[in-house]
RNA sequence: GGGCAGGUGGCCUAGUCUGGAUAUGGCAGCAGCCUCCUAAGCUGCAGGCCGGGGGUUCGAAUCCCCUCCUGCCCGCCA
């Protein structure tokens, strides 16, 4: 396989300023190359300064005067103390625009690393609707998976169903016992919707009615203690609830790869596997009533309590047992496994870690933490209603992108229309969510949520729109990459930003930034924009087929960033 | 009380892990640009004690200590 240019070029830089030190009577001095806005490689000197017994300027000019330009060096210069060095231009347009068009989709996909990657995201409970407040989950953890694929990663995304517990019960205990006509319906025709009544009535009338009261703690009771058809009817309701969620995730354009059951964990007896494991560790204890216990103080666990608790009284498991089962599972199919968790997990991903290193399992899960996304007047709830449904957000974003297409267009199919809208609106929310980075407190206003200027997704697929508007006037055409026709700055600039696409993939992937990959759509985009503003390419005579490949080369770059960040494409809007 | 995370122009945000050149980009504001490939665009202007205080360093938004503000957690809940 043929090394990337920029690699070469680097690989280049460091011989030619490790063959200037030792020229200069200092081998083996220690040296870094960064990127800058200065030059296309640049070696700071200050380190050297020391060893050398220089200052950092002097030594910096010394080293340009030693460096002859050859190969992709074309330039080398000193500055404050940086030698900065440029690279060959013309071989760097030749060799990205070739690149991409040879390889098309594939263009920033990493060859195959043969590894399995678990990616856990969303897992809310089978309760309610999904909130904007939980909605950063799936489309953070959505495009993770679609980045790590890109970077080569056999990749399964999962959600784990907690079909277990008292807040599903109550909820099953509503649907089945309060009238139907006696529930403010909502008027959306979506099973989570027509349910969430029944749980906010069933809430409210466990605290005002001990008898319901009561009657929830029974079945309860009948739920732990392994009642079939009481386990079967939860799992029922939560499947009816779930049918709703998946609907309102596949609206943003995630579908996910398998659904784990809570449940599952009890029947097949894996957890109760992990309990009697669990109680023979030197970490394990016992309380006066029979419950048992982890005691983490030595795995750094910090605060008035360092128990993790795995057991009830009566021996029965709670929720972080059947975790530590499912996490043994999910290690027993994948190589790495990921966990997309509400920064309210962190304690309990940190303890999870703990019981599975003292249950043997050399393996880690590494989990990526988001933080809720609160409203101007404060963090939302949905037993209490105060709640922006991600169903309405969307729906508002597809109207207003609706709104700004009709006004626009004229020649549109009205069918044409609505479809584009979808598509806009969709990105815009996908967009707007991932571009902050995910551990930051997150206001949601809707004024944001809806922008289409700017640093927006719209704004990517804008663009995408003028490529293939551009292409499609063009016609077919000769793809011609001979660099001494692409010599615009803006040209350049353009394909500058076209090359880094495979390092934005593998920081969103491997390093888990996701919010880096919308910044660099930005900057593509941005760049093209500019090229668009400055550079005639229909009517260019000579150079028209370099900048019909230039912008062919785009609408690929951009197509593919789009795809990871499960956006759609419009080919006009 | 303890722990974890965040604090960057009026608002949102990048950079912090791995210290370096004039701190990234956007929104809102102001001024320009459609007889030409989609103006959801482009150009320019204005706007910053990088929460505050100490320290380390030739050099700190970045590292260390202290402190303030915000969020989250410290269940035999899920």
């Amino acid at each position: 396989m043929k090394m990337k240019v920029q690699n070469q070029f680097r690989d280049e830089v460091i011989t030619a300023v490790g063959n200037a030190l030792a020229k200069m009577g200092f081998p083996d001095t220690q040296f870094i190359t960064e990127v800058s806005d200065m030059a296309d490689l640049a070696v700071p000197c200050f380190t050297m300064s020391k060893g050398l017994r220089m200052p950092p300027k002097d030594i910096a000019a010394k080293i340009a005067e030693n460096i002859v330009p050859s190969g992709l060096i074309t330039g080398v210069s000193a500055l404050n103390g940086y030698i900065n060095f440029t690279m060959d231009q013309n071989v760097l347009v030749e060799a990205t625009l070739c690149d991409i068009i040879e390889k098309g989709d594939d263009y920033g996909t990493l060859p195959s690393k043969g590894k399995k990657v678990n990616v856990e995201h969303t897992s809310t409970n089978p309760t309610g609707p999904i909130h904007v407040g939980r909605a950063r989950n799936p489309v953070i953890g959505d495009t993770l998976a679609r980045c790590l694929k890109r970077c080569g990663y056999e990749v399964c995304t999962e959600y784990y169903v907690n079909d277990v517990g008292k807040q599903v019960v109550i909820l099953t205990w509503g649907v089945t016992n309060i009238p139907k006509g006696s529930v403010q319906e909502e008027e959306r025709d979506k099973t989570d919707h027509k349910l969430v009544a029944y749980y906010r009535k069933a809430n409210k009338m466990m605290e005002e009615d001990p008898a319901v009261q009561e009657q929830i703690a029974e079945m309860l009771r009948k739920f732990e203690a392994g009642d079939k058809e009481t386990i079967s009817h939860v799992r029922k309701t939560a499947e009816v609830m779930l049918d709703g969620l998946k609907e309102t995730l596949a609206g943003i354009n995630v579908t996910l790869d398998r659904y784990t059951w809570e449940s599952d964990f009890i029947a097949d007896g894996s957890a109760r596997a992990i309990v009697e494991k669990l109680k023979t560790s030197e970490y394990a204890g016992q309380a006066d009533d029979g419950a048992w216990y982890l005691d983490l103080k030595a795995f750094g666990v910090q605060g008035k309590n360092t128990k993790f608790t795995f057991t009830r009284a009566d021996g029965t498991t709670l929720y972080t047992t059947r975790d530590l089962a499912y996490h043994l599972n999910k290690f027993s199919r994948s190589d790495i496994v990921i966990d997309v968790l509400g920064e309210d997990q962190k304690l309990g991903s940190k303890q999870l870690c703990s019981a599975l290193e003292i249950l043997g399992c050399e393996k880690k899960p590494e989990p990526m933490f988001y933080s809720f996304v609160s409203l101007p007047e404060g963090k939302m709830s949905t037993r209490k209603g105060v709640v922006v449904y991600l169903d309405d957000l969307i729906d508002e974003a597809v109207s207003r992108a609706y709104d700004e297409i009709k006004s626009r267009r004229s020649d549109m199919s009205e069918e044409k229309m609505r479809e584009v809208a979808r598509q806009i609106g969709v990105g815009a929310i996908r967009y707007n969510i991932v571009r902050v980075s995910p551990e930051k407190q997150f206001v949601f206003k809707w004024e944001d949520a809806l922008n289409f200027d700017g640093n927006s997704g719209p704004y990517l697929q804008y663009v995408y729109a003028r490529t293939c508007s551009m292409l499609r006037k063009a016609g077919d055409f000769e793809p011609d990459y001979d660099p001494s026709k692409l010599t615009d700055e803006f040209e350049i600039k353009l394909v500058h930003s076209l090359s880094r696409f495979e390092a934005a993939i593998q920081v969103s992937g491997e390093q888990k930034r996701v919010n880096m990959l919308p910044a660099y759509g930005h900057e593509v985009a941005a760049a093209f924009n500019q090229f668009y503003a400055a550079v005639p390419v229909l009517a260019a005579g000579e150079s028209r087929n370099s900048r019909l490949t230039l912008v062919e080369c785009t609408r690929t770059v951009l197509r593919n960033v789009l795809s990871c960040l499960g956006m759609e494409a419009p080919e006009e809007m």
